[in-house]
DNA sequence: TGCTAACTGTCAGTTTTTTGGAAGCTTTCT
DNA sequence: AGAAAGCTTCCAAAAAACTGACAGTTAGCA
């Protein structure tokens, strides 16, 4: 059962948003304000979020930033409720990273779409629970890494980092790529910490820490 | 430069689409019905097409079917317009496969931003982007050169000086372009310096060091 | 609840690699 | 032959990456 957690604090609007969301087969999930959203968010993960963009208390822009910072969320895909003439580009472009967008006043119908839009695009790619690539093998179901068969205790974010390289061995990754998908999407940090983690990474692989190549001036990559 | 297929047969709205996507960015291709569209994308398959479902002769609807049945353009994204009350699920859904629309009367910033969003999405997936040319092959993506076969180490300013010549075979490359567009806008500097590197591309590509061609008072050129 | 160990991000010193340009040599053209 | 353009070698300076230390934070455990 998808789950769709809806934030949002017209009630007439929620529940009908909710009665056609019931309808189509998902479990949706209402809130009516942004901390009780980021906080059923953080607890609960659905797999789609419905934010409006027009909340009391904490500004809509405000959640999605929260929802895109932070470890646990930011992969949900969202797609926000917007009155005309907000900053649309703003918040679906790269900047805040709302994954779709609907505009006031919409049809239910129209938003039925763009949900099933959304999850279809994200729900394409099932990760493969495990991976082999020479010694080193990673199965994430397990969390678990190992090197020539000896486990490897990796920390959550040294474990991250070698998911990121290893999902897409060979494909060069910039240290600012990295930093948006390992550590969410609008971490501010100093790309020099990548470096440290790699640098524990491969020390803690051993044999296949230079399976880590070095692409000096562009970033690393995983040796195919 | 990313080109977008515009198939819609009213001229003037045409030309507003055509001059919107111009100042993004894009390279328009327009035409005026939906067998000259089929053609076009044929032919010459474009990052994305827009394509009107009101148009004369063949149904719309027939040309994103067609589209979507071809080898040559299945894999290329397509938004429609549409008016309002048209079957929307039908033709965005599995059914025929469009990637996104707009509902006509829109706005253009709407339909700017939608063409962005499906040109991202799609962009991320796989772009092979490899060239060949006689022994010489650039993965872009694994940022990785070879000739015949064997990898050859390049430096970043290698690199880049070597994708700025391969990207355009045949066409010669003044000292002063080269400055531009690889060492950056506002670079000063001597044009000896290009020498140099060039001389270090050449001797580390060893057997297609030769298809960098000198053009004597003029630049470099990549054999064809 | 308080204590401890582990984890993180940042920084700065060190090492490695790259880079730009100078200078002299070679080729090409007239 | 002389001039102009291009090629090559070399080296100091700069850039990029690596690494170990440190302090703040978090998580686990008693």
């Amino acid at each position: 059962m998808q789950t769709v957690l809806v934030i949002e604090d017209e009630q007439d609007l929620a529940e009908l948003i909710a009665f056609h969301l019931e309808k189509e087969g998902f479990h949706p999930v209402v809130v009516a304000d942004g901390l009780a959203g980021l906080n059923e968010a953080r607890n609960n993960p659905p797999q789609l979020i419905l934010l409006d963009l027009m909340l009391p208390g904490m500004m809509g822009t405000e959640v999605l930033r929260i929802l895109k910072g932070a470890e646990k969320t930011a992969a949900v895909p969202v797609v926000v409720l917007t009155a005309k003439g907000e900053e649309i580009d703003r918040v679906v472009g790269f900047e805040l990273g709302a994954d779709d967008y609907v505009v006031k006043p919409f049809s239910v119908r129209e938003l039925m779409l763009r949900v099933r839009a959304v999850l279809r695009r994200n729900g394409e790619a099932p990760k493969p629970s495990q991976m082999a690539l020479g010694p080193l093998t990673i199965d994430t179901e397990q969390h678990l890494v190992t090197v020539d068969g000896e486990e490897v205790q990796l920390t959550s974010t040294e474990y991250k980092l070698l998911m990121n390289l290893a999902e897409r061995p060979g494909r060069v990754q910039s240290r600012e790529h990295l930093l948006q998908t390992v550590w969410g999407y609008n971490y501010i940090g100093d790309t020099r910490t990548v470096d440290t983690h790699l640098t524990r990474l491969r020390s803690k692989l051993g044999a296949a820490g230079d399976m880590i190549k070095t692409v000096r001036g562009f970033g690393y990559k995983m040796e195919q």
